[in-house]
Formats: structure tokens, sequence, C-alpha cells
DNA sequence: TCAATCTCCTAGCACTGCTAGCAACGCGGT
DNA sequence: ACCGCGTTGCTAGCAGTGCTAGGAGATTGA
């Protein structure tokens, strides 16, 4: 009974462990640099016990972007509700998104380029994923206008995504990054007057 | 002489051959599946035949990349210069690029995600991915207002290129495709009135 | 015809994700 | 207190990866 409670634990607790040395190993060096090997040489197990806890290495990836999406939920309600008037909110999420994703690269690539198999938009999508978008959906909501609240709140997230994704690949012109992101929450602000 | 001159022919087509069976490969079952053994099978090499002609697999994918790039610039200089007021121009050039990343989507992959060290917005920028941000940059132009051109193209881009991503990976809702699409590009065209 | 060059293949290296099979530990019942 | 048994986690290995060394074989110019 208790021996069971106790093994259950620290079952628990190694699951945790795999988990958040993923997640450094690949914020140190790239999830290129997490191999089973790697990690299993980490955590100070054998390899095999890493398929006692996940079905691969993708469910670990998965694991690792779930706990970033806690997160970011966490970040963006935070930004939100130390928010005052609808403009500045929505400034001030939109800032929070991109300095997460900024500040943790190989989390945000768990999220949105590794782990390709969790359930968006739909009635099994996790918690915590829904958690996050529900943030951008309460701050988008005064702004909405006469358009659909959820096309909108999709639309100005995947722009949001954009920028970030193009930004941190390297892909738009150094050193305006303020002005980007400043010009984006002007854009969907606009319509407000 | 002349014997030189039909050696480098042939392996002119060898190179293209490398490329387009990449490209279809990736097309028809994922990047996963471009490996050289496939792909060395697929031209009728043996592998080593690979490295004589790029310095490994991500160049490979760079060189099928940059073929994207190209058609992606053709593609979206078509629909603009089909188009007449700047509204329609804009609608129409959004479409395009949507299209042409589902109907490529390796393709396009290759572009955004797995070539990763093609050099954007820099003197060394290759001439395709400048074409293509040319096409961007005409047709927002009569947009722009009072913000910086530059900047309005890139955050133009970006969100449509976030809007792609997210769809494609099924992170957004189903079936609403073309509805966010057409609010995005009112967004971007709502400071004309 | 012969030597030199250049092209291309076979074989292999170190690594990957993942799994089979076994040894040893710790539990529950007597 | 002991002993059989189930569980746990290890070693070893498989098929496949990107990439490379070395040497055959063909093609060239003299």
């Amino acid at each position: 009974m208790s021996v069971q409670q106790r093994r259950e634990r620290e079952r628990a607790r190694r699951h945790d462990l795999i988990v958040s040395a993923a997640r450094e190993l690949a914020e140190a060096e790239g999830w290129d640099a997490v191999t089973t090997r790697r990690l299993s040489e980490k955590i100070e197990y054998s390899q095999p016990v890493l398929y006692s806890h996940f079905s691969g290495k993708d469910a670990i990836a998965a694991a690792v972007a779930l706990e970033g999406f806690a997160e970011l939920a966490d970040a963006l309600a935070s930004a939100r509700t130390g928010a005052g008037a609808p403009r500045e909110a929505l400034a001030r999420v939109f800032a929070a998104y991109a300095a997460f994703a900024y500040a943790n690269p190989a989390l945000y690539d768990a999220m949105f380029t590794l782990a390709t198999d969790l359930p968006f938009a739909q009635p099994t999508t996790p918690a915590p994923l829904q958690a996050a978008f529900t943030q951008f959906y309460e701050v988008l909501a005064p702004l909405v206008g006469d358009r659909e609240a959820g096309t909108f709140t999709e639309v100005a997230w995947s722009a949001l995504h954009g920028l970030v994704t193009l930004e941190r690949g390297g892909r738009l012109s150094v050193g305006r990054r303020d002005e980007r992101l400043e010009l984006l929450v002007e854009q969907f602000l606009i319509p407000l007057g």
C-alpha cells in the first residue's frame, strides 16, 4: 500500500526529471543534441528507462511542450491582468508572448515545431493549450468589433507567431525587432480608432 | 575542350536530378523519408555522388528551398500583375501565397523550417529570395500610409507566414481557412478606409 | 599502346531511436 | 526469518542515419 505509493512518487519524480533534463539539454545545445543516450546519461539511468515513461522521443518533446504552454499561459495572464485599458493590455500581452519566445527558443521549438501531434482547437485539447489561447481571446475581445471573435483571435495569434518565428530564424532585417512588434500591435488596434 | 563541356553539362543535369528527386521524395513522403540512401537509389547513383555535388544533406534541402523561392516569386508576381486596385492586388497576392504553401507543403518546409542558414535580409541574400520579398513590398507600398515601408512589409509577410504555418500544422479550428485569410487581408487594408 | 587522371563504387565509421532478454533487487506470504 | 516471485533496470544488439576513406575501373592525352 504505502510501498506502492512511494514507488509511484519516485516514478513521478523520475518522469519530471526526464522532462526537465530534456528541456535543459535542448535549451543549452538545441534539440539535435537531445538524444536518448545523452538524456539517459544526464538522468543517470539507462536508455530503456526512458521508454517505461514515454512511448518515444516525440512523447518527451510533447511533454516539454506542454510544460511550455502552461508557462506561456501564466506569462500572458500576468501581463494581461497587470494592464489597464484594452490598448495597453494588448501591447503588454503581445510583448510578453514575444519575450517568452525569445527567452526560451528550444521550448518554443518544442511547442510549435517538434510536437506536431498535440491536438489543437479540439475537444481533447490539453488544458494548458486552452489556457494560453484563452488569454489571447480575453485580451482581444474588447477589440473585436464586428468580426467573429474566435477567428479574430486565431488570426492575431498567427500573426504574432509568424513574426516571432521569422525573427528567431534570422529572416528579418536585424535591429528592428521592437518596431515590428509595435507596428503589429498598432495594426490590430486600428479598428478602435 | 568540348569533352569538358559535355561533362559539365552532364554534371549540371545530375545536379538538377538530385534536387528534383529530393523534392519529389519530400513531397510524397515528407522530409524524414529523404535519406541519402533513398535519394541515391532514386537517382541511380551511389551515395558519395551526392557529396560531389553538395556539401551535405542540408545543402540539398537549401537548393530545393531556393527553387521554391523562385517559384513563389513567380506565383506572387502573376497574382499581382493580374490585379487592378491595390485592395484587390493585396487580396490576390495573399491568396496566391497561401495557395502556394498548401499546394507544396514539403517545399514550404524546406524554405522556412529546414534551410535555416539561407541568408535573409542581407546583401548576400540570393536573388529568388529578394524577388519574392519584392513582390510583397510592391503590393503593400500603396497601403503603407505613414509607416516605414520595409517594416510594414516584413510584418505583413510574417503575419501571413504565421497563419499559413499554424493552419498547415492543424493548430487552428478546421473549416475556417478562408475566413481567416479574409480577415487578415482586411486587417492590413483598414488604414485606407 | 601506355601512363595518368578522374569518376564512381564498395565498405565502413560513429552515431541515431528503439527493443529483446536477462540479472538482481525487494516485496508479500508463510 | 526465509523463500518464491514479480518488478525494475541493466547490457547488448538491431536496423537505419549522415558521411568518408580507399581502391577499382573507365577515359583521357601522348
